[in-house]
DNA sequence: AGGAACACGTGACCC
DNA sequence: TGGGTCACGTGTTCC
C-alpha cells in the first residue's frame, strides 16, 4: 500500500537537535509509494509506531502521539464521546488542564473507549433518529438538527454527560426554530445507515472528530488570541479570522444545496432521457449527449425527407406554376372555388332516357339517364374530363349513397379533349325507397340539394375556424399558408407549445414541490389531478438518489 | 502570516498519563480563522505554541509536536523540504536516524526553514511548474506528475537532496506510466496555484494530517491488537485493517479517474448543446434536458408534417397501388391487397387507340384504352358500380395526374348492377413527356391547375386536420358533430382545458415558489423567467436548511 | 468581501 | 471482496 498519510515517529531521546532534548517527535507525510504501514511499539508509550515515515515540507516536524480505542460498544462510547465534546468545548483558558486530564483519563478509559461506527451516528439530522443517535449527534451540533441548525458560538454547556443532552440543550439559542425536513435527503444517507461495517469503521468518527477539533481549536485560538496576548503583526492578519467558525457552516450548507441542485438536475435529465440500464451519473450524460445527437441526427434526416417529399409534391402537381394562377387562382378561395369550376349540369330525368331507360325498366327501380355537359367557359373550363367524371360521380354517390347506382357511363370529351366542352352521360338505377317523386329529378336536385348542405358545412367550417383563430398563438410572419391552414397549424403549434409549457412548469413545480415537501412542510395539496405528466420518470421517489434505487 | 497549521504543543512534563511521562505533546489544529500564527517561543525549544486544544470523540487522544517554520523564503526552503522528503521516504530501518538527524537539524537551520505557503505548493504536479515547486511537490507524490501518476511502491531513491529528484526518480515503478495527460487537468488546478491565500491556509493539511493519523491508528490498533492481546472478538473486526493503507491511495485514484470521467462527460455533454451563457455543471444539464425536449418536439413535429405529407403522396398513387403503372407500363402486376375488390385491369396500350386515337393525332400523345373488369367474385360484389368507377378513375388520375386526361369512357354493369360483374372501358390520352405537351392543353390547363392547387390545398387541410385530430381531447361521445367540426372544436376546447391547467399550475407554482422563497434560504436560483413570483407570505418559514447562516 | 463553482479526499455502500 | 458509485465536508479559485 502506497497510500499516503501521516506518520509518527516517535523519539524519547533521538532528536538532539532540539533544545529540550527529552521530546522530539517527528511527523511526516508518507507519500503514497510507501507499500504499508509498519509500526514498532516502543517504550512505554501505549501507541509508538515505527515507521519508515517521511517527512516532507520541511517545514513541518510534527511529533504526534495519538490514541485511538477502536472498541465497539457504541452507545456508551457515543455518550462518553459527547461528554468530552462538552468538555473540550468550554473556551476558558483552563482547558489546557481539561485536555491534559482527558488525555490523561483515556487510557483508563480505554476498556470502554468510544468507537464511532458511522457518520450516521454523529450526524442523524433527522428529528426521527434514537436518543442515542441524537446524543452523539451533540458533536456536530450545528448540523445535529435542522430545528437548531446552527450554534456559531457553541452554546458551551458544559459537563454534561447525559446523552441527548446537547440536542435537547441547543434548541434555544437559534433564533428562528425552523421546524421543517428541508434536510431529509440527508436524513436518509445519514440516519438509517447499517452497522458501520466494522473493517472500516472509526474513520468517519476520526474524521469528524478532526472536523470538531479544527473548529473547536479555531475557536480555542481565537479566544485565546484575543484573551492573552496580541501581537500586533499578528492582530493585522488575525482580522479576518472570526467569520471562520461561522462562514464553515454557511459554506457547507450552500455545497449541500449546491450539490442537491446538480442532483435534482440530474434526476430532470434522466427523465427525459429513453430509460437505460446504467443509472450511472456518467452514464446518464453520456446518454444525453448520444440521445442529443441522435435526436439530431434524426431530425435533420427528417427535415432532408421533408424537404424532399415537399419538393415532390409541388413539382407534380404544381409544375408549371410559372404561368400564375391566371383566372383560377385569383378568383377568391375556397369558398368561391364551386362557382370557378363552373359546372352545369343538364339532367334528362325520367323514365324516358335518352338511351335505354328500358332496359333497366324495373318497378321499383328507376332508371334515369343523367346527362352532364362541362361547359367550356370562355377560357376558363379547363377542367380535364377526368376531373369533371370524377367529381361528377363523387358527388353523386356521396349524396345518394348507394340509392341510386350507375349502370353505364359514357363520357366524351371534345375531340382533342381541348375544347372544354365534355359531355358525361350517366345512366343510373335509382331504388324506388327514397323519395319518388323527384325521381325525375335527381340529379339537379340532388346536385342543388348537395350545394346547399355544402354550403352550410363550410359555413360551420369556418365558425369553426374563427373560433380557433382566436387562439393567441400566431404563425411566423413568413409562412404563406392559406388563412385556413395557418389557423390549424397555429392551433395545433399552440397546443404544443401550450403543453411543452405546461409539462414544463409541471415538472418545475414537481421540483419545488419535492424541495418544500422535502421539508416537513404541510405544503398545499396538490395532488389534484395531474395526468398529463409523462408517466416514465413518476415511478421513481422523489429524492431517490439515483443510484440507489436498486 | 496567518495560513492555518499544526501547531505544535509541547509538554515535557504535562501529560502525566502518558506512560512514559517524559514527553506529551499536544497538537491543535490552527483553523482557518486564526488571522496568523503565534508561536511561543518557549523553554530551549525553538518553537512551543501554548493552545488550548481539544480533544474530542474521547476515542482521540493525541500528543501532537510540530514544528512550523513560518519564514517566508520559499525556495531555500522547498529545496530542504525535497531534501528531507527524499530522505525520509528511504524505507530502510535506519530511517529512524535519518529522521533523526533531519529533525534534528532542523533548529539549526530555523533561520532558513522552510515556509508551508499553501497547499498548492504542496500540490504543483504540473510538470512545467518550477524546480522549487516540484522538489515541494514531493509532498504528494502521487500527484506530482501525470506522467507518473502513481506509485504504488516509491522508488526509494535516498539521499538525494537535489531538489526535483523525486519528479525525476518516481517514474520507473508505475506499472503503467500513463504517459497521456489523464490528470492533467488536474494539474491546472494544482500547478498555477497562487499564493495559498495566507487566510484558510494550512487546513487541508491538517486534514491530511488526520487522516494520515487515522490511518496510522488504524494499522496501530490493528498491530497492537495483533501483537499484544488479541481479543477474539476483536480480531473479528480486525481482519479488514490491513487493506486500509494500500486501499486508501487505490481508492483515492480510482475516485479521481471517476471525477475525471464524469467531468468529460460534461464537457462532452456541453459540446453538443447550444451554446449558452452558463457554463455551470447544473446549468448544462439543465440546458441537455430543455435541448432534449425541444428537439424532440420538433422532431415529433416534423415527424408529423412529415406522415402528413406522406399521407398525402400516398393517398393518391398508394392507396390504390392496384393500378399500378397501368398505362404508362401496361404491366397487370396488380397487388394482391384488392382481393375483395376483385379488380382486374387489362391494358391494351399502343398508340392506335380504339378509336379516335387519330383524332388526337399528335405523336407525342399516346392513346390507350384501359379496360377494367370487375371480377364479381362470389357472392361479394358489395361495391357499387359507382365505387368501381369512382376508384378507378381516382387511381388513375391521382398517379399519372396530368399525364393523362380521360378521352373517353364507358361503363357497363351486368343488368341489375349486382350481378357483381362489371366493365369499365377507358380512352386515355397519355401525354409522353411533360414538358411537350403544355401547348396543346392551354385552356384546361389553368382550370386544371386550379384543381390541382386546390386539391392540394384541401389536403393539406385534411393533413391538417388530421394532425389536429391527433389531440388527446376527445368530445363527449354524445355530440353528432362530423368529424372536422368535432375535430376544430375538440381542438378548441382542448386548448381551452391546457390553457386553464397551464394557469392552474402556474398559480401553484407562484405560490410554491413565494414560499420557497419566503423563507431566508437562498433558494436556487430559479431565475429562469418566472417573472411574477409575488412574496406574498414571507412570514411562513417553511424549511429554513440554511436559516441558520444569518 | 462573500458567494458560487469546482476539485479533492474520504467514508460508506453495493454488487 | 474489491471495484465502482455516491455524498459529504473542505479548500481554493473566481467574480
Amino acid at each position: 500500500m502506497d497510500s499516503g498519510g501521516w506518520i509518527v515517529h516517535g523519539y524519547t531521546n533521538g532528536a538532539t537537535a532540539t533544545g529540550a532534548g527529552n521530546h522530539g517527535f517527528t511527523c511526516g507525510y508518507a507519500a503514497s509509494s510507501c507499500g504499508s504501514w509498519e509500526f514498532e511499539q516502543r517504550e512505554q508509550q501505549f501507541i509508538s509506531s515505527q515507521i519508515q515515515h517521511r517527512l516532507n515540507e520541511a517545514s513541518l516536524i510534527a511529533a504526534i502521539s495519538m490514541h485511538l480505542s477502536m472498541d465497539d460498544d457504541d452507545d456508551q462510547s457515543a455518550v462518553y464521546g459527547a461528554a468530552m465534546v462538552d468538555d473540550l468545548l468550554t473556551p476558558s483558558p483552563s482547558t489546557h488542564h481539561a485536555v491534559a486530564a482527558a488525555a490523561g483519563s483515556f487510557p483508563s478509559s480505554s476498556s470502554s473507549s468510544a468507537s464511532f461506527r458511522s457518520a450516521s451516528v454523529s450526524y442523524s439530522p433527522d428529528t426521527s433518529s434514537s436518543a442515542a443517535a441524537a446524543a452523539a449527534t451533540g458533536f456536530y451540533p450545528e448540523l445535529s438538527s435542522q430545528v437548531a441548525p446552527l450554534l456559531p458560538p457553541p452554546p458551551l454547556v458544559r459537563n454534561e454527560p447525559q446523552p441527548g443532552r446537547y440536542t435537547a440543550g441547543l434548541p434555544p439559542p437559534p433564533p428562528p426554530p425552523v421546524t421543517g425536513g428541508a434536510f431529509r435527503r440527508y436524513a436518509r444517507h445519514l440516519g438509517p445507515r447499517r452497522a458501520p461495517k466494522p473493517g472500516a469503521c472509526g474513520q468517519r468518527m476520526f474524521k469528524t472528530a478532526m472536523s470538531a477539533l479544527a473548529k473547536m481549536h479555531m475557536e480555542t485560538t481565537y479566544r485565546r488570541r484575543q484573551y492573552y496576548y496580541q501581537q500586533a503583526a499578528a492582530a493585522a492578519e488575525a482580522a479576518p479570522p472570526p467569520p471562520s467558525g461561522n462562514n464553515q457552516l454557511q459554506h457547507t450548507m450552500s455545497e449541500r444545496k449546491r450539490r442537491e441542485k446538480l442532483n435534482d438536475s440530474f434526476v430532470a435529465l434522466k427523465a427525459v432521457l429513453p430509460t437505460g440500464s446504467k443509472k450511472d451519473k456518467a452514464s446518464i450524460l453520456i446518454r444525453a449527449r448520444e440521445h442529443i445527437r441522435s435526436l439530431e441526427s434524426k431530425l435533420s434526416e427528417l427535415e432532408e425527407k421533408n424537404r424532399e417529399l415537399e419538393a415532390r409534391l409541388v413539382s407534380s402537381p404544381a409544375a408549371k406554376n410559372d404561368k400564375g394562377e391566371t383566372a383560377a387562382a385569383e378568383a377568391g378561395d375556397e369558398t368561391k372555388r364551386e362557382d370557378l369550376v363552373e359546372i352545369e349540369v343538364t339532367t334528362t330525368s325520367g323514365g324516358s332516357g335518352v338511351a335505354d331507360a328500358a332496359a333497366t325498366g324495373g318497378d321499383q327501380e328507376t332508371c334515369c339517364t343523367l346527362n352532364v355537359d362541362l361547359r367550356g367557359g370562355g377560357g376558363g373550363g379547363g377542367m380535364s374530363t377526368t376531373d369533371v367524371v370524377l367529381r361528377t360521380l363523387q358527388c353523386l354517390r356521396e349524396q345518394i349513397g348507394d340509392g341510386a347506382s350507375l349502370v353505364a357511363m359514357s363520357t366524351s370529351a371534345g375531340s382533342g379533349g381541348r375544347p372544354p366542352s365534355a359531355n358525361l352521360t350517366l345512366q343510373l338505377k335509382i331504388s324506388m325507397s327514397l323519395s319518388m317523386d323527384d325521381v325525375t329529378m335527381i340529379s339537379p336536385r340532388n346536385q342543388m340539394q348537395h350545394t346547399m348542405s355544402e354550403r352550410k358545412r363550410r359555413e360551420k367550417l369556418n365558425g369553426s375556424f374563427v373560433a380557433l383563430q382566436s387562439r393567441p398563438y400566431v404563425l411566423p410572419p413568413g409562412s404563406k399558408l392559406d388563412k385556413t391552414s395557418s389557423i390549424l397549424i397555429g392551433a395545433r403549434e399552440y397546443m404544443k407549445f401550450l403543453e411543452s409549457k405546461l409539462s414544463e412548469l409541471e415538472e418545475k413545480n414537481r421540483e419545488l414541490e419535492a424541495r418544500l415537501v422535502s421539508s416537513p412542510a404541510v405544503v398545499a395539496k396538490n395532488d389534484e389531478e395531474e395526468a398529463a405528466a409523462p408517466p416514465e420518470a413518476g415511478g421513481e421517489v422523489k429524492r431517490e438518489r439515483i443510484g440507489s434505487s436498486h
